[in-house]
DNA sequence: GAGTGCATCTCGCTC
DNA sequence: GAGCGAGGTGCACTC
């Protein structure tokens, strides 16, 4: 990793190594004490404090305060980042087009600036998503219930996409409609659109949420509806868990 | 603003800095070639590979790819981070509680490591949302159409909250349903639940979908079910607009 | 490019 | 602390 750091860089120092990192397609990362201006789908304005401010090769910009997980402010991958100086002033600006947004950043003061080219082929595995439960119960179904068979995936009706549709061990059409966590009452009412859906054709139709827990409130909906709840957890196996338990641990 | 920043650290000289900025509440800055692995909500590995790490003194953490707006792997504001040496390897830990949320960075070599404390009072101002719009409408009711006169805002009602409720110049109920972005069919059938929610009690009822667009599948559904669109975009002025316009160009 | 829905969403609000 | 809804959501996916 090829990086280049400079302490209390003066304005034009940090406008070169700027420069030089948006040339290099590198990570740029400043501390400043700055302010910024947004206009887009929002806007919005910061007066003076100090800020981590993050550029990546994508063109993603982000100005980081001392709390919050979220960029205070920021620009989405493939925005046009520059650098410019007047009067001895940094000021740092991104654009993005379609939609049109504008970010300004007045750099007051830098006191570190750095870049580091940086090289990462790896992409992230994750699991415990709700489509993973999908696969697991298409491929268990009796995870759900006994003699439950699984029809169809994404069952596309005029409310949305139907989870998983099938039949239970009577012949009775079943919805599943899933989530990967607690389920609130928003997930009943779609599950209970569906099931309205098919009761125009059907009058036996089982409307099951399926997820790992649901509140006090969905609850009661379900039972006001005649619906049913089955505890499910989303799966999460990682397909090569040995190998980045190697990297961690020889 | 006090800093310090250190080039191809060792790892006890890594240890020590990111101690000590944990220690002084430090924004906490590290490029290093890392692996990862996270379980809590889901379940993820990342393989070796050069990123950005940053720590905040609120217990954010985040670690960043080389694309991307969202860090690769994180954890929320108020976990705590914990940094061992082991067999001269850092590793980096961060723990959450409720939920219990584990992350733990290998870092095989780190090239840069800083840390700075940060000052910063400032709160982002930020305009161009639905309550902006809630206001605008509320003071100047013609704007949807003459003589609409706004009741409630935030009405309860068992499909969720009614933005805005209203009659019209025939004093015919009318519901307001606001967007500050191009409206989609979801926002076509929450609106649709509303009036269907009143029509129970009153026939004429007036459903209109407010925003600075639509789309043409909702457009459609707005006609099927006789529902009307009103474009208005979300205003968009900041308090103190004066202020941060001096800061930027005095 | 637009539209739809999931997410370790985050965040602020209310109860 | 739990639950609910908005967001400059971001992001992947489909059409």
């Amino acid at each position: 990793m090829k990086f280049i750091s400079k302490n209390n860089p003066t304005p034009q120092e940090t406008c070169e190594i700027i420069n030089e990192g948006l040339r290099k397609k590198a990570m740029i990362t400043l501390y400043s004490c700055c302010c910024a201006k947004y206009n887009g789908r929002a806007k919005s304005q910061l007066g003076l404090g100090e800020r981590m401010i993050l550029i990546k090769p994508d063109g993603s910009f982000m100005i980081h305060q001392n709390h919050k997980l979220d960029p205070v402010n920021w620009q989405p991958p493939k925005s046009h980042s520059k650098v410019k100086i007047k009067d001895d002033i940094v000021f740092l600006e991104s654009v993005r087009r379609s939609p049109e947004e504008h970010l300004l950043v007045k750099l007051n003061t830098t006191y570190l600036v750095s870049y580091c080219l940086v090289r990462d082929s790896e992409d992230l595995e994750v699991t415990g998503h709700e489509k993973d439960m999908g696969k697991m119960l298409w491929k268990h179904p009796n995870m759900i219930e006994n003699g439950f068979r699984p029809t169809n995936m994404e069952y596309a009706t005029e409310s949305g996409f139907i989870d998983i549709l099938g039949k239970d061990k009577n012949g009775f059409l079943t919805i599943l409609e899933l989530k990967s966590r607690k389920a609130g009452v928003s997930a009943v009412k779609q599950l209970l659109r569906y099931v309205n859906d098919f009761k125009e054709d059907k009058s036996h139709v089982r409307g099951i949420l399926v997820a790992p827990g649901v509140t006090d409130d969905a609850q009661e909906m379900l039972d006001k509806y005649e619906l049913e709840f089955k505890m499910v957890k989303p799966p999460k196996e990682l397909k090569i868990d040995k190998k980045v338990t190697l990297d961690f641990f020889l």
